[in-house]
DNA sequence: TGACTTTTTGCAATCGATTGCAATATACAT
DNA sequence: ATGTATATTGCAATCGATTGCAAAAAGTCA
């Protein structure tokens, strides 16, 4: 049954007394050069006056091409997808796409489910911010002939292209600036290790204590949550190296940082200094304001699918690695390290 | 081209010598009493070890039905719509339905454009967060046949199911909390009134400030967004009405409010205590925290697909409107209010 | 065995748009 | 007028799954 009032060639090709295929051609601008110009002007004429608006799903059958691209997200209400999706969905509608959101959560078997869903749905592309080290979702779709784009995580294989913030300078930023301020026993809630967003703040950490020749004291959190943050923040200032400051890998983590030393008493930034990374919406107004790497999100989800829709087009393979620039965004949630005793 | 190796039903009915039409009806549960036993075992073990899904988008055309929805949102940036669209998501997805999500403004013509294109793709149907008060989008939808729930918001005329949170019940929970608190001078930052929201709550505000013989305080705010809120709150705080109070429409404004109180050298909750609604992400974290009316998003988004695929399934354009309940959540920007001279 | 059910299977059309190929029409040259 | 090139148009198959109808097969009973 069709649905009410949905106009089809075949009305048009009555109307105008021309075959189906010549409408089709006169309405494809790459073919309109086929057709009569007068004809094709009727033609336009007629079905701008029914409205006509071709259908996808039968496009999509015929010519394997479905407007339509998958994007995996590890966890929907974690606020940091938000404007990454956003970005997805705007670079996507210029160019006439249309975004198919799944939260597939972070487990592999649910992933590939959901990407085997998506390939039923036939989509033109995947775009992936749920992949882990080494993951085998990016596998899967490959495998299966589906262009892939990963945002904001990588894989540490050359096999798809990728948009991620430079993790590393994102962490020089945040220990350059402690460390400028004083600060010389400084630790590192780190994200899951399983994560290139993890591995490398983790790395971009060590490699910039270690350019000012400090020891660097780290934790791993098991999850990119707040409650992740507090065990490895408690086990840091339990550890005995009187930290003055911490580096978590996120906001979330350095949320449940705050939440650790209320536990224990202590206060930010007087008694340890805290930097965030992602300066996610209203980090700006918890107390203290928190200090933090801004990553242009918006920014990566345009660019995640500008990539994904250049591959979509070519087919040739080509990877590219895009890293954006992050900033450092200071707060008050850091302060200058005074000498333990002052006068 | 057929995608690399997605089987067909062509190539089961090869493989297992018998026509498609029968490898159709075993591999349908509703049909599969129409073929002997003993076929529809080979069929479907055939099909299982290729690995067989259907191509939704062939099934799709043949049937008219796409397991596709259309999600509009006036903007994903915003923290509420993230709980939402994972609820909407999840209740989808346990029944093989996926979201194709559009970020679309608040303008209806951008909006219509954007139903359109859904259209085009067939979806089953619609879920709008997006709706003003006699929302030319619904109708639209409406006219084409497509099955239309309305979330969070909901408009004054009775044509299409929605899901909604008591917002003048959240008010009156607001107004009874303050005015427990010894405040009788409160006023109101409103959303903008050709919302449901921004209408309703105001509404709530008035007639719980009316059952309490207390006069309210109105400004209205353009936009639901913080910089909204900064304008009226300055004009209530501004109006010489000695205020105590301010409950605002949503978190966004109630920030906005702060911010517009820091302008003024006041403080929270100690000068005006401070009431937002939806209790959204970190706004536990904020200095002051936020005292709000929590609102079930997540619960939200799932009983929109669940009214939605109801509708899809039976299609008797029954109206049902849902109505959750808020919740008052009681922090720091709210406090008793003294008497202006203490002794 | 023949008549009649019931079960199982295949045929072919269909959804709507696209496209290679062939057919017709028109223009141009000789 | 004839031939050749070019511009238009139509035909029919195709994408993959579904389904009404008819044909074939199997089962039942007298």
């Amino acid at each position: 049954m069709n649905r009410v009032g949905l106009t089809t060639l075949k009305q048009i090709a009555a109307a105008t007394g021309v075959h189906t295929s010549t409408v089709s051609r006169a309405l494809d601008p790459q073919k309109r050069h086929l057709v009569a110009n007068d004809v094709a002007e009727r033609i336009a004429h007629v079905a701008q006056s029914l409205g006509y608006q071709p259908n996808r799903v039968a496009t999509s059958l015929r010519t394997g091409r479905s407007q339509l691209v998958g994007v995996l997200l590890p966890d929907i209400a974690n606020p940091v997808f938000a404007p990454i999706l956003s970005g997805i969905a705007e670079a996507l509608a210029t160019e006439g796409y249309s975004p198919i959101v799944a939260d597939a959560g972070n487990e592999s078997a649910q992933q590939i489910a959901f990407v085997d869903n998506l390939l039923n749905q036939r989509v033109d592309g995947m775009i992936l911010a749920t992949v882990s080290r080494d993951d085998d979702v990016v596998g899967h779709c490959l495998d299966r002939g589906l262009p892939v784009v990963l945002v904001n995580r990588f894989e540490f294989r050359d096999r798809v292209s990728s948009i991620v913030s430079d993790d590393e300078l994102g962490m020089r930023l945040a220990v350059d600036h402690l460390v400028s301020n004083g600060h010389r026993r400084i630790g590192h809630v780190s994200g899951p290790l399983d994560t290139s967003t993890g591995l490398l703040r983790r790395d971009g950490f060590s490699r910039a204590m270690a350019h000012h020749a400090l020891p660097a004291h780290i934790e791993e959190a098991s999850h990119f949550t707040r409650e992740g943050g507090v065990a490895p923040a408690r086990a840091l200032i339990g550890a005995n190296a009187a930290l003055t400051a911490i580096v978590a890998a996120n906001d979330l983590l350095a949320l449940g940082t705050f939440d650790a030393m209320r536990m224990l008493g202590l206060r930010c930034p007087d008694d340890i200094s805290v930097v965030g990374h992602n300066d996610m919406p209203l980090v700006d107004l918890i107390s203290p304001p928190l200090t933090t790497i801004r990553i242009g999100h918006r920014e990566m989800g345009q660019g995640a699918a500008r990539l994904l829709l250049k591959e979509i087009e070519a087919r040739d393979g080509r990877v590219q690695h895009v890293i954006l620039q992050p900033e450092l965004i200071v707060r008050g949630s850091t302060a200058p390290w005074r000498t333990p005793d002052p006068p």
